[in-house]
RNA sequence: GGAGAGGUGGCCGAGUGGUUGAAGGCACCGGUCUUGAAAACCGGCAUACCGAAAGGUAUCGGGGGUUCGAAUCCCCCCCUCUCCGCCA
């Protein structure tokens, strides 16, 4: 959520901020009008209520004194035919504005680039040939993706056997990396989430067709940890900052309008495992952390091996909350191509003030919203499927990365059963 | 699912229709005292909005209603707790 004030201060910053995004600035039009009229009404209102608590408050002082009332009775209900109107005309404009802020995008930071993502950097040897990982992890028994089919829908699937214990393997490696290496605290958050956290991260309203809704429970199927990590603190005004929390969850997305897209293979799936890295620091923290969570994410591609690059998304690429995003994209030789496989943002303010997430500068301080950020570290999914293609062999085996052998009864590579 | 209790400021907790934004306590901030700290004592201390300011308005889980006036009365919803039932 935009700063209401900040916008009304500086308007020109913020139409330039929107237009960088693709977004058409007339919306603040929109809002800088619908603000005038709430502040026009608001003091109407507030001097009808005012003249009518002071009368209220005379016929106390009557009835105490034995006078009557009657006269001051009838100059309140004169005030009763007209302010009822008003205070409806405000409260319609006040929940339109109120509306309105919240499907206002967060503007760009300023020093990330217009038009194409830019590669930053790029790790690891990138082989033009390879066979996808659909196939593999079916040959070797991993991966069954009809049946995943049979028992939900389309862009469901199903591991098996040793598909199941690598998804698990990752799982933990990713874990143990980041609380182990990096000193962030592991929690488990309910996968199910009220509007109320939707609403806190960006998801809704305006994107209440991506998620999946449980309606009679008025429950919505997390779209990605963020949303109840993040969330672990709205409305609070935090003691201690800065706070790193790391999450697995299963991610649930409904993909709408991606019909006909990647429909092969994990890349593009309603369900997904992932692990989360989230952040919360002060206003001029943020910046440097964006740099670390990104280095903390990529530090599992360059454990596991995997070649990879970082881009910097141009301003009409980012999500709707964030100022700022760097994706890691994996190289997958069997789709030759690269996949994203992180997403590591900073949301400066907008989601904590959409939260009313604080903490206060000094003892005593008035509160100031934090700082959020978080990342992936990463999309499970589509890791196994980068590690079945990155590590397939000649012979139809695959390699299991040296750090996940633990993880595995310390096996070297996963093999057709004979 | 059945029965009951309850949701008040950063926290605990008074308050059942009229200067109550709300007693008291804790925490916090400033001061006195002290070599320093603690204790004690004195003072301060909610948030948001409107306003140049003076000041005003709103907020006692959320929404609606009664009333000249609601934290207090009525209705609906949400949440928490206790007991019973069921259950991993």
């Amino acid at each position: 959520m935009l700063d209401l004030n900040a916008v009304r201060n500086d308007p020109e910053t913020y139409r330039a901020g929107l237009r960088r995004r693709g977004e058409e600035p007339v919306i603040l039009e929109k809002l800088l009008e619908l603000d005038q009229r709430r502040r026009l009404l608001i003091r109407e209102v507030e001097e009808l209520q005012s003249q009518r608590n002071s009368l209220s408050r005379e016929i106390g002082f009557a009835k105490r004194g034995g006078g009557d009332p009657a006269e001051i009775i009838s100059r309140v209900q004169e005030i009763k035919k007209v302010l009822p109107e008003r205070e409806a005309e405000l409260k319609a404009v006040a929940s339109e504005l109120e509306r309105l802020l919240l499907e206002i995008p967060n503007l760009p930071a300023p020093e990330i680039p217009d038009g194409e993502p830019r590669i930053l950097k790029t790790v690891g040897d990138t082989p033009r040939h390879g066979t996808p990982h659909w196939e593999i992890g079916e040959r070797l028994g991993m991966l069954d993706t009809a049946r995943g089919v049979k028992v939900a829908q389309a862009r469901f699937y199903l591991l098996r056997g040793d598909g199941a214990a690598l998804e698990r393997a990752l799982i933990s490696f990713m874990l143990d990396l980041q609380i182990q290496k990096r000193g962030y605290q592991e929690v488990i958050p309910p996968f199910l989430v009220n509007l109320d956290s939707m609403t806190g991260t960006g998801q809704y309203p305006k994107f209440a067709e991506d998620f999946f809704t449980c309606e009679k429970d008025g429950l919505a199927l997390v779209p990605t940890a963020e949303v109840p990590v993040t969330n672990l603190h709205r409305d609070e005004i935090l003691e201690e900052l800065p706070l790193k929390y790391t999450a697995w969850t299963p991610c649930f997305r409904r993909e709408a309008g991606s019909y006909g897209k990647e429909t092969r293979g994990l890349i593009r799936v309603h369900q997904f495992n992932k692990i989360e890295l989230v952040r919360f620091t002060k206003p001029g923290e943020s910046d440097a952390a964006l740099e670390e969570l990104t280095a903390d994410a990529e530090s599992v591609l360059e454990t596991l091996g995997l070649p990879y690059r970082r881009v910097v998304l141009p301003a009409d690429d980012l999500g709707f909350s964030a100022r700022k995003t760097y994706d890691l994209e994996v190289w997958m030789p069997g789709v030759e191509r690269y996949v994203e496989i992180s997403s590591c943002s900073n949301f400066g303010d907008f989601q904590a003030r959409r939260m009313r997430i604080r903490y206060r500068p000094k003892p005593g301080a008035k509160p100031q919203f934090v700082h959020t950020l978080n990342g992936s570290a990463l999309a499970v999914g589509r890791t196994w499927a980068a590690i079945l293609e990155n590590g397939f062999r000649e012979d139809g085996s695959v390699e299991i990365p040296p750090v996940l052998r633990p993880y595995l009864n310390g096996r070297v590579r996963f093999e057709a059963a004979s």
